[in-house]
DNA sequence: TGCCAGGCCCTCTTTAGGGCCTT
């Protein structure tokens, strides 16, 4: 089942590109049970380098903050933990996997469950929507939004209620329940075009898809 | 608000280019 154990998560980080020497700062997450937060998790990490003038306003995340915080090393064992091999969820997962495979491979683990991308859903479904920033779908979608976006936990608080107003959508829109983890990830790499043709389509065989 | 990268995706496409997203 989709909702099953789901985390969903955003990275804070010095820059874009993990292979450009840029690392985490933060992560934030909170993990979905039959479409209900029930945990959560949130930690800065201290890189082992400065940030930007540009990432601190960003992010309003300080150098001063991060000096106090505990290593990359340190939490991502924590994380590692936390994750426990689920199913993983992020707006513009390419980003954010990028990243978790990175601090990974720096502390020795694997990232076990597979990912799914919000963005690419809502571009699908949302073809209306002004662009597909996760503020201005939250805007869009009239959820709720008291906390600052760039923030890690904020972030995938706000990514989670996202999805679950999306797989509601698609509930009520096309009659689909039960809908699966996998048919989400077929559904986000379908053409735009063809995608609702792909929903007038589903039928209770594309459950375990 | 910009740069760095990379994946997705559209189009005046596929022998390519550029916008959108993420920090």
């Amino acid at each position: 089942m989709l909702a099953n154990s789901l985390i969903v998560l955003d990275f804070e980080t010095t820059g874009l590109s993990p292979v450009q020497g840029d690392r985490a700062i933060e992560i934030g997450a909170v993990k979905l049970e039959n479409g209900i937060v029930c945990d959560r998790f949130q930690a800065l990490m201290n890189p082992g380098q400065p940030i930007s003038p540009f990432i601190e306003s960003y992010t309003g995340i300080s150098n001063q903050m991060l000096a106090k915080a505990p290593s990359c090393q340190q939490v991502m064992t924590d994380f590692a933990a936390f994750i426990d091999g689920s199913n993983l969820l992020a707006h513009n997962a390419s980003f954010d996997a990028r990243f978790l495979n990175s601090e990974f491979d720096r502390i020795g683990e694997t990232v076990r469950g597979e990912f799914a991308c919000s963005l690419l859903l809502a571009r699908r479904i949302y073809q209306q929507a002004p662009n597909h920033q996760l503020g201005t779908l939250i805007d869009y979608k009239n959820i709720a939004a008291n906390g600052r976006f760039h923030r890690a936990l904020f972030d995938a608080e706000m990514t989670a209620q996202l999805w679950l107003i999306m797989l509601q959508e698609l509930n009520t829109g096309y009659g689909i329940e039960n809908i699966s983890f996998s048919f989400i990830k077929r559904l986000a790499k379908t053409p735009k075009a063809k995608v609702n043709a792909l929903l007038a389509s589903y039928t209770s065989k594309d459950v375990n898809y």
